[in-house]
DNA sequence: TGTACATCAGTGAACGCGCGTTCACTGATGTAC
DNA sequence: TGTACATCAGTGAACGCGCGTTCACTGATGTAC
């Protein structure tokens, strides 16, 4: 390590390679296996292999743990979206479905993850590095929605319909993880359903 | 207690009055304060003033008991709909919108408990009567939307708009007592949001 | 090149804590006679 | 009316458990010379 004259740049750990990054992701299967509030750090250690006062070489607590497991999971969002939209012309509403359609498929295969990024509110105090994670996102569909409509990007009637957006997507995919949907609406398929309130929403 | 010489209905304990329906009282109200998954039988008792094995008289488990607190919010939310669209005339747009007010109401009203009723997949096992009482409140929307498009009720297009519309309220709740919506959106005001988004969804 | 040293990631044992649940009990109540 | 009895809601002490966090430590690593 260090072998090169660069300099002291990536601290990565001679002991266990790049720990943090191991109990981040074993965080992460635990939270998607137990749900948000059933990780416990002593969990997470014995997954990695660590003793349980590991972590606090690089988390200051609990909270700092989970709160980079949400960091991780909205990035990964972010990206997904962003492979998305690639190749759908600008300013087709296919785009906006398409970000919609990340949102949901997101939370369907990773619920517990999902769950966490939004329960920050009241478990974990705001993090301006996870806001500001989140407002990149939202970034994204205000940006297809105004391209769509051709209103300007920070209007109001864009926040708006972005905002009416995402409450959709947001409050299918809970419902569908929820198990709310199959139970009481049978099988509404996905795709019709965010392309039809796709349409109606960017409809003047 | 039982002078009178009616039968042997209701079992109303001598020793607390109904100490049951403190329990949920306790229970709810920690709920509230700490969130649902922040909540010990201890912490109960110790509200309701009594030992900590007394609620094992009346309930199962600590699970048994969220769930009474989960039922009994899901019936005043029901209530407090049936409220809403009292006076307004049948077949009127305004009477989803009115059950859409609710629902936001509701939540940002009683977050602890709102999610509490939603976080019970994962947590407390499918009891039926909650199930139950959720579709008795999904009927109520499903009713409002038939009446309004003049589709009959139990058909795909009314199980469809009135899915979605859920979804949206579902979600604006969320991101309304997550704390979303003050910081990323400014303030879009919820009555005509509510009834932007039914005329949208009603429309042909 | 080799050796002595500083660093600091990870150890392992321990802590105090509050939890959910159990148990044998007690004592206020309603009932039978 | 009074008395003996059965019921069972609520008690209080105890249990075992896993938790988050701390602490002095150790030993592998990179560095200075």
């Amino acid at each position: 390590m260090m072998t090169t004259g660069e300099s002291t740049l990536s601290k990565r750990g001679y002991h266990h390679g790049d720990l943090r990054a191991v109990l981040v992701e074993a965080t992460r299967r635990l939270v998607e296996e137990n749900g948000p509030d059933h990780v416990s750090i002593a969990a997470a250690c014995r997954l990695a292999g660590v003793s349980t006062a590991a972590p606090y070489k690089h988390f200051r607590d609990k909270t700092e743990m989970l709160n980079a497991v949400a960091l991780d999971g909205m990035e990964r969002q972010r990206l997904q979206m962003l492979d998305a939209i690639d190749g759908i012309p600008e300013g087709s509403p296919e785009r906006v479905a398409a970000l919609g359609r990340v949102y949901v498929t997101f939370a369907v295969s990773e619920p517990g993850v999902f769950r966490l990024m939004f329960a920050l509110s009241g478990e974990h105090q705001d993090e301006p590095e996870l806001m500001a994670k989140g407002e990149e996102v939202f970034g994204l569909v205000k940006r297809e929605v105004a391209r769509c409509t051709g209103e300007p990007e920070d209007s109001s009637p864009v926040e708006r319909r972005s905002f009416t957006l995402w409450s959709f997507v947001h409050g299918l995919s809970f419902l569908t993880i929820d198990g709310k949907v199959a139970k009481m609406c049978g099988d509404v398929p996905l795709e019709p359903l965010l392309d039809d309130i796709a349409r109606r929403v960017l409809a003047a």
